[in-house]
DNA sequence: TATGAATGAGTATTCATTCAT
DNA sequence: AATGAATGAATACTCATTCAT
């Protein structure tokens, strides 16, 4: 009898977990090759070969690259918020621990140059297709929001005013450590990112008490 | 008869004119499309066609694709280095001065986004060919240390200490500036430049006064 | 569940019955892909997709594209037999009346457009594979055959002699129903099937007494 | 000097006849080849394979398959009105002689079984691609249109009335021959085209003096 | 029986590059 | 110096077919 026992999850998921394993191969092959070779530079055939699967397993899978790089940017953006919010939840309203917290999250950057570099190429891949700036743009704003109301609460712990709207900074910051990670590659004996948080205490240092209003 | 007396010296130099000509049009093709599809979005074809000539064409007058890539840094650091020397000259010591000539010089960035896109663009390939990697860094370095030397110059003006070494400092605002303009592009609503000076501002709010040694 | 008592014969029944509604939408779907776009423009991914089954269900049911083909040989078959033995019968051997039934029959096929575009593909697919070809030539010279009589019994109720083989005649007229339905599609404009029965009152008219030998 | 002689034809053409070979190879290959694998199973590396060029060579000198195929309509189209016209020329207005003629021309078809393919070919993918359709239509409007003067020259010199429309009875007539050669590939020992013959003769013979309207 | 993930060979098309002209 | 036809390898993607479930 074909029938199969719904109590066993064993054998009726094993087909289920079989296809997710592939999938999470291809996109660990994908994730690789786009940040060290770029969406041009990356093949399909080179991302299949690479998780060791025929290239019709990878459009059983997906429906082309770039469908890959949105499942890439969904990853980042939980990734990157989880960090976030780790650090807002880490810290709760006391400013040093912020800090503290900020500084780590800096130095995790250095790091994890992989993710800067794939962000790079979302970044220019949105720039050139439509469809995908959709989808990227709302992450990007979620993103920029959150760690805008990060700076929020960490200015306001230390009694001082943001000098800009708390979104335009946190776009300044995040460029800074993306442009910081792009250079590291080319120019590895640069500076780290301990340079994020000179900017970030000069910026504190050079707010004005609370009560004045944003000057940017 | 379209053949040519090469005894003719007028006709010779117009030769040569010529060639420039044909050069120049092949860079400036080339600089269009690398920053509007990026390197690996932009065929030798492509470039040919839109500079109006034949592949051969461009055969003739480069090696390949990094080579009129390299071509592009060189004009690409020109350009930059000129920006920069052109503040510097413009204000002498002034501090009041070199800082509005830097405010216009990020004004300036905003409004040159395929410069920022082609810097990318080049860092990104500097990342992936080695050859290229090299001339790439000495150009890198060069802009950077120009770029330390304006910040030295401003911040000693200025009676304070620079907080932490000038080329870091430059690094972290050309990663930013990069960084921004990558942004602007897939999110136009966002920031504009005004936020590299309201770094700046903070950075020379928070320096402390010559005499302290700089903190990174 | 969705298991089935194999000892109850009302649910054995209800599966042959569903293995059966497969197999007939799996062929109508091949039939409306195969006249749209042809044996070698339908894949039989689109044909189980049409048929909202899998793959896997086409390839329980046929053994791959030619055999699904020859199935629909079969049907086309006797679709025409059973058109032409109602003619036959429907009239007798009265010659009006026979040929009140051809005209019948010619407007039929204006509107079938699709067996007509069917036909020419199994025709055109017979002398592709060899193995098909067998099969479409026994149900072809059956079906010349079966109006070779027809027009045999026409010429003769009118007392007329056949200007020509039966069967030859046959393979005139369909080689015309054919090719007219197949220039309705591309040039809809164009003549209606009245022109077969133009010909066929030629032929008739042309057509010498009963004693004479045939001509071609 | 790399000047040229534009007197010497030699040197400066020797480029565009070598094009042209390669040109006509792919097009005698592709007619090949669709004519005995059909449009859908005709592969464009095949078409270059069997022509002795590379894939490339292909699509420097067309733009798809289907530019290659209007290549074929067009010369099938200057081929046919060739072959009607010489009918005509020969013959006079001596319908004897354009009797004559057009029997030679229908035992012509019976040999080149290879445009009626094509011609089936044209047809069907006329019917798929509508803009193949708006080519194919201007052509075969032509055809039918000269094959139509033809008949209604043949039918004035006979002193007999037209029973339909002449593009009417053209299209019969084409669509019969193309329906034949069909037919003749799949079933070799069918009739051969002298069927064709019988049924003009029968609409001269059923044909009214002139003077009547035509029936249709 | 029916599923659909996976395969491997195939498809059309584009690429950087060469070379006779 | 500039042309552009031709190459051969690479590209994204589709195909018929298999097989564990």
């Amino acid at each position: 009898m074909p029938c199969v026992d719904p109590a066993n999850p064993s054998s009726r998921s094993s087909r289920a977990e079989s296809q997710a394993r592939t999938r999470e191969r291809l996109i660990e092959a994908a994730r690789q090759l786009l940040v060290s070779h770029g969406f041009g530079g990356t093949s399909i055939r080179d991302i299949a070969e690479r998780a060791g699967f025929s290239q019709g397993a990878f459009y059983s899978n997906f429906s082309g690259k770039e469908d890959i790089l949105l499942e890439l940017l969904r990853r980042y953006m939980e990734d990157e918020a989880a960090q976030l919010s780790a650090v807002l939840d880490r810290s709760g309203d006391a400013a040093d621990a912020m800090l503290a917290g900020l500084e780590l999250w800096a130095a995790e950057l250095d790091r994890e140059t992989d993710w800067a570099m794939l962000s790079i190429e979302l970044q220019l891949h949105a720039q050139r297709s439509p469809a995908f700036a959709v989808a990227f743009l709302g992450v990007w704003e979620a993103h920029r929001h959150a760690l805008g109301q990060l700076l929020t609460r960490l200015f306001h712990g230390l009694g001082r005013q943001l000098p800009a709207e708390p979104s335009a900074l946190a776009a300044g910051f995040m460029a800074m450590a993306h442009g910081l990670a792009l250079q590291r590659l080319s120019a590895p004996d640069g500076p780290g990112d301990c340079v994020l948080m000179v900017f970030l205490r000069g910026l504190i240092a050079g707010a004005a008490p609370r009560g004045d209003g944003p000057g940017c």
